[in-house]
Formats: structure tokens, sequence, C-alpha cells
DNA sequence: CTAGGTGCCATGAACGCAAC
DNA sequence: GTTGCGTTCATGGCACCTAG
């Protein structure tokens, strides 16, 4: 990208350039957003999002505007924006998906959603404080902008499984494979569910998690799990998982229970001792759903559709969901979920709604079925 | 900010089969 | 037997969009 990039475009003498010397080494635009990038190079997903947003401004500076990054404003930025929503010419911004280094790629699949604009306005923002705050910049033509504010997420979530669902994918355990290669496959998959409904883990926590981040402390199981933002926590260890372990370690052939100094993959690739990708993850939990939806698409249509449409998170909805529904303290929820503030767990507790409902609209037949 | 969801493509091991 | 080559399968990784 950078060295088809005019000279007249990196941005030497932008209008919005600060003349001070600025407290990062960089000359010209490109070098300074590789400056803002470098900040995120421990957080890999990060990079790579807004690696992308930058490229797509910066080749919009460049086709559409003739222009440069520091001499935007706050109208070129409106503008921008609604570039994002349906990039003109479609045949020069958009493509279907290709590997970006083919020469069919392109920066977009179509026009952004308005969460997706609003998202790209704010990774952009950082990018543009960040100048500034290295006084690269004068100012930041988006701090102008009074709401970027995404729409707030659904009070309650609806991306879980109920205790049905839960009980019938685990009800396929006595089930018997056929040989050696699909029973290895199947007792992984029985594993993955256990973890994934008795933990709560995200789909990169099941890829990253090594045998010795199930440890004995005081007689007591525990999991330990670097998390989303690189936070550390220590979760309970359920017995009825456990026992899954212990099956899955005995077929691998080692011993039951994970030793202290095993940092080898739990969930393993199937033929030797690698472990697997989040995208595998994601494969396995949609397997095991539709695996189970396709057993009770007669009998049962619309248990069978749920189990279709959901995927690797709505174990984690579902596990949380479940133990709201049991009646756990939201505090001791909110740590299994590692969520930061219990406004996120809250989301999850739905039975204090159906009470007051039902004490709002009371009804001859009950409403909440007896568990 | 820092993920997850989802489709597509690349890769490399395993496999099958035929030519040598 | 082994060499070579096409096919298949499991898996990883990238790309774009969206969610929490």
């Amino acid at each position: 990208m950078s060295h088809q990039l005019p000279e007249s475009l990196l941005g030497y003498w932008g209008k919005n350039r600060l003349d001070s010397t600025p407290q990062i080494g960089a000359n010209h635009d490109l070098e300074a957003i590789q400056s803002w990038l470098n900040e995120y190079k421990d957080s890999p997903e990060t990079l790579r999002s807004y690696k992308r947003e930058a490229e797509r401004l910066i080749l919009w500076c460049w086709q559409q505007q003739g222009r440069a990054l520091s001499d935007l404003n706050r109208q070129d930025i409106a503008n921008y924006q609604i570039f994002l929503a349906d990039p003109q010419p479609r045949s020069l911004w958009c493509g279907d998906k290709r590997p970006r280094t083919s020469p069919h790629w392109r920066p977009f699949q179509g026009g952004l959603s308005l969460a997706s604009q609003k998202q790209t306005l704010t990774i952009l923002k950082g990018l543009f404080n960040y100048l500034r705050d290295a006084d690269y910049l004068r100012g930041n033509p988006l701090a102008l902008i009074k709401s970027i504010t995404k729409q707030t997420t659904p009070r309650k979530t609806k991306r879980y499984l109920e205790q049905a669902d839960i009980a019938l994918l685990f009800e396929q355990l006595p089930m018997q494979a056929d040989n050696a290669k699909s029973h290895r496959e199947w007792l992984r998959e029985r594993t993955l569910l256990a973890f994934l409904y008795y933990l709560a883990p995200r789909a990169s926590e099941v890829a990253s998690c090594k045998m010795n981040d199930f440890f004995q402390r005081r007689g007591r199981w525990w999991w330990r799990v670097l998390g989303k933002g690189k936070k550390y926590a220590e979760i309970p260890v359920p017995d009825a998982l456990l026992s899954y372990i212990q099956r899955y370690r005995s077929h691998l052939e080692l011993s039951p229970l994970p030793e202290p100094n095993d940092d080898t993959p739990f969930i393993r690739s199937i033929a030797g001792t690698s472990g697997i990708s989040a995208n595998m993850v994601y494969r396995l939990s949609k397997k095991i759903l539709l695996d189970a939806a396709a057993q009770i698409e007669h009998s049962e249509p619309e248990q069978a559709s749920r189990l279709r449409t959901a995927s690797t998170h709505w174990f984690r909805h579902t596990a949380i969901t479940h133990l709201a529904d049991q009646g756990v303290d939201l505090r001791l929820v909110s740590k299994t979920a590692r969520h930061s503030k219990l406004e996120t767990t809250a989301i999850y507790f739905h039975a204090e709604d159906d009470a007051w409902h039902n004490a709002i609209n009371p009804s001859p037949t009950p409403l909440v079925e007896e568990s």
C-alpha cells in the first residue's frame, strides 16, 4: 500500500499537522499510523481490525479525495461515513472475500450497517486522539462528533439454550461409536460440550487451554484462564466436568487427572498431541448442535431450529443463564462469567422479570414451569 | 476495545491406485 | 517394493461483518 501512495498524499504538509516535534518518530502520515498500530502489537485481533480501518481510510483519502490523512476535517469525516454506508463505485471498492494478496481483493464486501459504521468511527477516533496526543496533529476532527455511541445492547440476552436443549445434547452420551477414530471424535465432542457448559469459556479460551490450567488447591479443582482483555481468573471446576476430563485423558493414555507440569493442549486434534484453533472449536460446536438437531428434526422442529441457530458463544450465554435460573447469587455468577461489571451479568437474570410479570399479570395457569 | 460468527482458501498428511 | 500423482480429510488462517 505505502509504496503506491504519491508523496504529496503522505501528509508532510497536512493542514492539520502540528509544527512542534511529535512524541512519536513519524515524519509522515503512514509512519504515524504505523506507530499507532504498533501500540496494539500484543492484541492480534485488535491490531487486525485497526489495520483494516486505517487502510480503508488511507485508500479513500487517496482515491476519492486526493488529500492526506492529516488534511481531513469534520466535514471529510462526515463524507467518509456516507461512503462507508455505500462505497461507490462498487466495482472499485467492493468484492467477495479474497486473500489480501489477491488481485481481486477489495476493501469492502458492501456497504456497512449503521452499527459497523459507528464501530469504524470509534476506531478512527482512537487513531486521531492518538495522533493529537502525540503532538502529530493539531486536533481530532472526530472529537467533534456528538454521539458515536452505538445503540445499547438489548437488556436481556436471547442467545441461549434451554435446559431441555442441554439435556438433549448430553443425552447422546450413551451412544456407542463404531470404530476407534469416531470414538475419539465423539469423546472429544462430549468433553468440549461439558467444558463449554460448565465453565462458559470463549472459543479462543478453549483453543488456548492447557491441561495444567486445571489444577488442585486445598483439595479442590480450579480452572485458570487468561481471558478477553488479558484478564486473569481462577474458576471452580464442577465435579461433572472433572469426570469428563478424566475420561478424555484416560482415552489419550494419560493419567486421569491433569499433572501440574503438563502444559500440553487440553482439547486436541484427532491425529496427535497438537491443540486445535478457535475456528475448529467453532466447527466442533456447530457439529454437536447440528447432529442433535438432525435427531429431533421431525419430533421437535422448533427445538431443532434453535439448536441449528446456536453457536459456540451460545454455550457461554447458556451457562450463565442457567446459573442465574438456579438461583446462584449474582456476584458469584459474575465471577464465573468473568464480567467486569455486574450490570453485564444482570442481563442474564430472567427469573425476576418472570416473577414481576406474573405479579402484574396473574394467570389461571402457571406461566413458569416447575423444575 | 476486544472479541466472536462465518465463509472461503491454503496446506499438509493420509490414502488410493497405477506405473515403474 | 517404491515412486509418483491425484484425491480426500482435518485443520489452520485470513477476511469481512457484528456483538458484547
